[in-house]
DNA sequence: AAGGTGACTAACA
DNA sequence: ATGTTAGCCACCT
């Protein structure tokens, strides 16, 4: 199975109302560093994919888009319908990753 | 078809 | 403390 495919696997299993780090959603795919890519299928593969992008931030916590098609903002509404709390850090939005991050091993303990 | 390019990160200077 | 660099490798052109 190829990197892309576990990564599109594994951002579809965030459960509703928490999140996952770029990093974290590489390092179980099977490639720590390979985080940018997971933003590269992100930003290509939201729509073919219908993916949960939201729930994916960087790991700091901090929303890194930069993509005109889904603005910050609107990430930052969809999570807080989700229930999440999202903050404003000097005009960046902000959730809490010891909060709301996830981990499939949690429930699923396999992909 | 081959190569440039990131919605990233952690490690250095 | 803030700025740069080097891994990473699938996707798009």
């Amino acid at each position: 199975m190829a990197f892309g495919e576990r990564v599109v696997r594994i951002i579809k299993e965030i459960p509703y109302g928490r999140v996952m780090s770029y990093g974290q959603v590489a390092a179980i795919a099977g490639t720590p560093r390979a985080a940018i890519i997971v933003g590269q299928i992100l930003k290509n593969g939201t729509i073919k994919y219908d993916l949960p992008w939201q729930r994916v931030i960087n790991s700091k916590g901090f929303i890194s888009i930069v993509n005109m098609q889904f603005p910050p903002e609107l990430q930052a509404e969809l999570l807080k319908t989700e229930g999440i709390e999202v903050k404003k850090f000097d005009g960046q939005f902000w959730v809490d990753l010891q909060k709301y991050g996830w981990l499939p091993e949690e429930i699923s303990g396999k992909i």
